[in-house]
RNA sequence: GCCGAAGUGGCGAAAUGGCAGACGCGGAGCACUCAAAAUGCUUUUCCGAAAGGAGUGCGGGUUCAAGUCCCGCCUUCGGCACCA
C-alpha cells in the first residue's frame, strides 16, 4: 500500500539481512587465526566444544552466544583471535543409537556433526572453520594413542585388577568420577562392583599440585569451580602408624588425622572387602572364618546407594586377631566392617571411639570400651552419649596429657618416628583414572598382549590403531568389548617376538579426547606430531575458555593433569591449560532444565525461524549474568528484535558522508557515544554482558533521540555514534550490525572494523548534580559546577526550603560535606 | 553433617560505602491511523488524593551515610559426605 512497506531498503528484514551477509563472511573468513605473519598480539579464545548427538540445542545457543562475545570483542580490541570448534566425537550415545536404529555409528555421528556445523555457520559463531577437527577422526585419535604411549613409557599409564564401578546397563566400567550418588552419570542405574583389570592414569601422582595449583588461578576462574576441584581432590592430613599383630610378621598400617587420640583406640577396623581381611580371616579359626564369609557376600551384595544410608546400623564380626598399640602396648582386637574402605588409606583403621562418630556408633553397636582421651568440655563420651570431635586437652594419654590437639598431633607423631612405628602421611579422596572401556566407539589401546612378553606397545610407525569396521560387529553391550568380535583385527604377531598375540580390545574413556583438544587445535591435520611445540608456545594456554559447569571436575581435572604431565615430559612450558574459565548457567524452560519427558523442549531452530539469529543471540546476552540460568519464559526474543531495528533504523537513518569530521557534531551525543566507549569495555571484560548490552541500548535511545531532535540526521555526532553502536553491535547481533555498517557506507567487514577508547576530554564534567541528604535521606538536589567550594555547597544546602522543613527544629550536630556531589547534615 | 554461593519492583535485572531499581519485559496513557499493526513519545517500587511515609530475606551492629562492611538467624540452590 504505501511506499515504505514495499521498499526493502528501509524496512529491517532479518531473514533477508541472514542470506545477504552469511555468502559474504564465507569468502571474507574475517576469523581467521592462521595468517602468517599476522602482526596482531594473539589471544586463544575456546569454546567447550560439542558431542554431535544431534543439532545444536538452547544450551549450544547460549554458550556459543557468550563465547562470540568475547571472541569477537578481543577482535575488535585489535587481537589475533584463535577461535576454533571441533567435535567431541568418540562416545556412548553414538553406539546406543547406532544399536537402537541399526545404524554405524560412524555414519550416525558424522551426520550430525554436519548438521551442527551448518548450524554454527548459520548462527554465526566466530569460529576458524580452518582449523576443525573430531576426536573419532584416526588423524586425532592417533595422537591419543601416542599420548598414552607416552605415559605409558612414564609410568603414568598402567594396569592393574580391582574392583571397579560396574554399570549393568551400559555394560561397562565406570571412572569414579562418573559415579554420582551410586548411580551411573548417563543411564542413572545403580552401580555395582566388579573386579576386573583395567587400564589406569596415575592422577594421584599429580594430586598435590593440582590442588596446590588451584590457589594460581584465584580470580581467573569461578570460585565454586575451584572449590569442586579441591572438594574432589580431597587431600587430608595426619600420620600412618604400624600395629604389630600377633601371630603375624608384618605389622598392619594404619592411616589416621588423630595420631593425638592414639591412646583412645580399643579396637581396630579392616575392611571387610579387602585383601587384608580374606588373609586374617584365613589365619582365624573355622567358625570365624565362615562368619567372616558370610559377612563378606553380603557386604558385596549391598550397593553404594544401601551402604551411605545414613540411618544404617552399622555391622561387621571381630576377627581372632589382635595387634598391639604402639604407644602404650595394649591388645586391640580386629573387627571386620564395612564402614572402613578398601581403597582409601590403607583400608584399615584405629578405632577411638570416644572422638569419632563411626567409631562410636560401632562400639555402641558392639559394646566394645569407649574411652576418653581428649577434654573438649563435653563431659565423657562413654557418659555424654555422643563422640567429642572438636580439639580439647589430651587426657589418659601419657606423655601427650596436658597439650592441645595439634601440639599432641605432632608429639604423638615424633613419638612414633622415634620407635620406628609411624610417620606424618597425607591422603587423597582423589582415585586413579580408570580409562578402559568395553565399549566400541573410542580410541583403541595401542597395546598387544603376547604370553612371552607381557604387554607390548605398537611400535609408532604402525600408529593409529585404526577401528575395525563396525559391520558384522555386535556392538549389543555384554561386559567386553565388541572388538573381541573383530577376530581379524585382535589377532596380530607379537611386534617384539612375532608369535600369535592379542590386540587389547578395549577403548579410552572419551575424557582422554577431550583433555588435550586445545592443544590439537595448533595443528589439527598434522601428521608430524599431536602438536607443535613453537606454536604452543605461541598460542597456549588458552586465554579464555567458556562452557558448562557440569565439567566442573572431570573434564577440567583430566585437562589439568594432561597439561601437567606433558608439560613434565617438556613438550609445554605451562602447567595449568586455562587460564580464565567462564562458565555460562544452562537454559531453562518455566523452572527446569528443559527435556522431551518434561515436555518443556523448546526448539531452537524454532527460535531461529520465528525471530532470527542476531535476537536470540542478543537474547542470550541480555538475559541477566552469564553464570546465571536463563529461564526463556522470562525472556524476551521479540524485544530483543524490537531493539535491533530500532538500532538498525537509526543506522539508516544517517545522511552525512562516510569519514565526515566528527569534531564539530553534537556535544550531548558525542559525550554519550564517548561515555558508552568507556564503559563497555570493562563490562564486557567484567563479563557483565548484559550490562554491556544495556549500554548499547542507552547509546541506540540517545542518537535516536539526536536523529530526531536538534541535531538532526545530517549531524556528524549521529554518524558517529551509528558507527560505534554497529561495531558494538557486532559482538551480540552478527547480521544486523553488518548490514548496518553497509548502510553507514562502508566495505563488509564491521567485525574487525576496531572498537576505539573513548576521548577523555570529551568527558570532562563541568556541572554536576549536587545531592543534599538530612539523616542520610535524600532532601534536595542542585545543579553545580564541579569546581564549587564546600563551603558554597554548605550554603546552597541550608539555604534549600526542603532542608529546612526536614531539620525543622532539631539541632545540626554535623556536616559531611563530600564536594562537588553530597552533602549530609546530621541532627541530634 | 562439612564446604560454598545467592536472596532487590508484577518479571529478567542494575548499582567503586554516597540519589535504590540503570537497561529491558509486561502494564497504562498519548500521537500518527477511518481503524489496526508497526513506530515515536510519556508513565510505571509500594502505601497515600496530596503533603508525605515505607522500602533491597529477618534481627542486631559499625558509619555522617549500608543492597554493599561486621555478627547472629531464616530460606533457596550447588558441591562433598561412613574418606578414618
Amino acid at each position: 500500500m504505501s511506499e515504505q512497506t514495499n521498499n526493502n531498503e528501509s524496512e529491517y528484514d532479518v531473514f533477508a539481512i541472514q542470506d545477504r551477509w552469511l555468502p559474504v563472511w564465507d569468502e571474507l573468513k574475517p576469523f581467521n587465526s592462521g595468517i602468517e605473519g599476522d602482526p596482531r598480539p594473539k589471544k586463544y579464545v575456546l569454546d567447550m566444544f560439542p558431542y554431535p548427538s544431534g543439532d545444536l540445542h538452547m544450551g549450544h545457543a547460549e554458550a556459543y552466544a557468550l563465547g562470540d562475545v568475547i571472541s569477537r570483542y578481543w577482535t575488535q580490541k585489535g587481537f589475533n583471535v584463535m577461535h576454533p570448534i571441533g567435535w567431541d566425537s568418540f562416545g556412548l550415545p553414538a553406539e546406543n543409537a547406532a544399536i537402537k536404529r541399526g545404524l554405524d555409528p560412524k555414519g550416525w555421528t558424522y551426520d550430525n556433526i554436519a548438521q551442527q556445523k551448518s548450524s554454527m555457520r548459520r548462527y554465526a559463531c566466530s569460529f576458524d572453520w580452518d582449523r576443525v577437527l573430531a576426536t573419532s577422526d584416526p588423524i586425532y585419535y592417533r595422537w591419543n594413542q601416542w599420548i598414552f604411549l607416552e605415559f605409558y613409557n612414564k609410568g603414568l599409564a598402567y594396569r592393574k585388577n580391582s574392583n571397579v564401578n560396574w554399570c549393568p546397563s551400559c555394560q561397562t566400567v565406570l571412572a569414579n568420577e562418573q559415579v554420582v550418588q551410586g548411580l551411573c552419570e548417563r543411564c542413572d542405574s545403580v552401580v555395582t562392583k566388579k573386579a576386573l583389570t583395567q587400564w589406569y592414569f596415575k592422577v594421584t601422582e599429580y594430586a598435590d599440585r593440582l590442588l596446590d595449583d588451584l590457589d594460581t588461578l584465584e580470580g581467573n576462574w569461578p570460585s565454586k569451580v575451584l572449590s569442586m576441584q579441591r572438594n574432589w581432590i580431597g587431600r587430608s592430613t595426619g600420620a600412618e602408624v604400624s600395629f604389630e599383630v600377633e601371630g603375624r610378621s608384618e605389622p598392619i598400617t594404619v592411616y589416621t588425622t588423630r595420631p593425638d587420640t592414639l591412646f583412645g583406640a580399643t579396637f581396630m577396623v579392616v575392611a571387610a572387602d579387602s585383601d587384608l581381611a580374606a588373609e586374617l580371616a584365613s589365619m582365624s579359626t573355622p567358625e570365624v572364618g565362615v562368619a567372616f564369609q558370610a559377612y563378606l557376600e553380603e557386604v558385596k551384595k549391598s550397593n553404594d546407594i544401601e551402604r551411605l544410608a545414613t540411618d544404617r546400623k552399622k555391622t561387621g564380626i571381630q576377627l581372632d586377631a589382635h595387634a598391639i598399640n604402639p604407644m602404650n602396648g595394649e591388645r586391640l582386637p580386629i573387627w571386620v566392617s564395612d564402614y572402613v574402605l578398601a581403597d582409601y588409606g590403607t583400608g584399615a583403621i584405629m578405632a577411638v571411639p570416644a572422638h569419632d562418630d563411626r567409631d562410636y556408633e560401632f562400639a555402641k553397636q558392639f559394646e566394645l570400651p569407649i574411652r576418653q582421651v581428649v577434654d573438649t568440655g563435653e563431659g565423657d563420651p562413654s557418659v555424654i552419649g555422643f563422640a567429642t570431635v572438636g580439639p580439647g586437652t589430651l587426657v589418659n594419654s601419657g606423655e601427650l596429657n596436658g597439650l592441645d590437639k595439634a601440639a599432641a598431633i605432632a608429639k604423638a607423631i615424633e613419638l612414633l618416628a622415634a620407635k620406628g612405628r609411624g610417620k606424618a602421611a597425607k591422603n587423597f579422596r582423589l582415585r586413579d583414572w580408570l580409562i578402559s572401556r568395553q565399549r566400541y566407539w573410542g580410541t583403541p589401546f595401542p597395546i598387544i598382549h603376547c604370553e612371552a612378553c607381557g604387554e607390548v606397545p605398537v611400535p609408532q610407525n604402525e600408529l593409529p590403531v585404526e577401528l575395525p569396521s563396525a559391520e558384522g560387529l555386535d556392538l549389543k553391550p555384554k561386559g567386553t568389548s565388541p572388538l573381541g568380535g573383530a577376530s581379524d583385527w585382535v589377532n596380530v604377531k607379537c611386534p617384539n617376538c612375532g608369535i600369535d598375540a592379542k590386540r587389547d580390545t578395549d577403548t579410552m574413556d572419551t575424557f582422554v579426547d577431550s583433555s588435550w583438544y586445545f592443544l590439537r587445535f595448533l595443528s589439527p591435520n598434522s601428521t608430524e606430531h599431536a602438536f607443535p611445540k613453537d606454536a604452543a608456545k605461541e598460542w597456549a594456554p588458552v586465554d579464555q575458555y567458556v562452557g558448562g559447569v557440569t565439567h566442573a571436575i572431570l573434564h577440567l581435572l583430566y585437562a589439568r593433569f594432561f597439561t601437567k604431565a606433558l608439560h613434565d615430559l617438556c613438550y609445554i612450558d605451562f602447567e595449568e591449560p586455562f587460564t580464565r574459565l567462564l562458565n555460562q548457567g544452562m537454559v531453562q524452560m518455566n523452572g527446569s532444565a528443559m527435556s522431551k519427558s518434561r515436555g518443556n523442549l523448546v526448539a531452537l531452530s524454532e527460535q531461529l525461524d520465528q525471530h532470527g539469529v542476531d535476537a536470540i543471540r542478543l537474547t542470550m546476552s541480555f538475559a541477566g549474568p552469564p553464570e546465571d540460568d536463563i529461564d526463556w519464559a522470562d525472556v524476551s526474543p521479540a524485544g530483543s528484535a524490537k531493539f535491533l531495528a530500532r538500532a538498525w533504523r537509526a543506522a539508516n537513518d544517517v545522511s552525512s558522508p562516510v569519514g565526515v569530521d566528527v569534531s564539530s557534531g553534537n556535544a550531548e551525543l558525542r559525550k554519550a557515544t564517548h561515555s558508552f566507549l568507556r564503559d563497555f569495555a570493562p563490562a564486557i571484560e567484567g563479563f557483565k554482558f548484559n550490562v554491556g548490552v544495556a549500554k548499547v541500548m542507552e547509546l541506540v535511545n540517545a542518537l535516536r533521540k539526536a536523529i530526531d531532535g536538534a541535531a538532526g540526521p545530517s549531524d556528524s555526532a549521529v554518524r558517529e555514534a551509528a558507527e560505534v553502536v554497529a561495531k558494538a553491535l557486532s559482538l551480540f547481533a552478527p547480521y544486523t550490525a553488518e548490514d548496518m555498517w553497509a548502510k553507514l557506507g562502508h566495505q563488509p567487514g564491521v567485525a574487525l572494523a576496531g572498537l576505539q577508547s573513548a576521548d577523555e576530554s570529551l568527558l570532562v564534567e563541568t556541572a554536576i548534580v549536587a545531592v543534599v541528604q538530612v539523616d542520610g535521606k535524600l532532601r534536595d538536589k542542585f545543579d553545580v559546577s564541579v569546581e564549587i567550594s564546600e563551603d558554597q555547597l554548605r550554603e546552597l544546602a541550608f539555604s534549600s526550603e526542603n532542608v529546612k522543613r526536614a531539620i525543622g527544629d532539631k539541632e545540626v550536630a554535623n556536616v559531611i560535606i563530600r564536594a562537588p556531589k553530597l552533602v549530609n547534615i546530621a541532627t541530634k
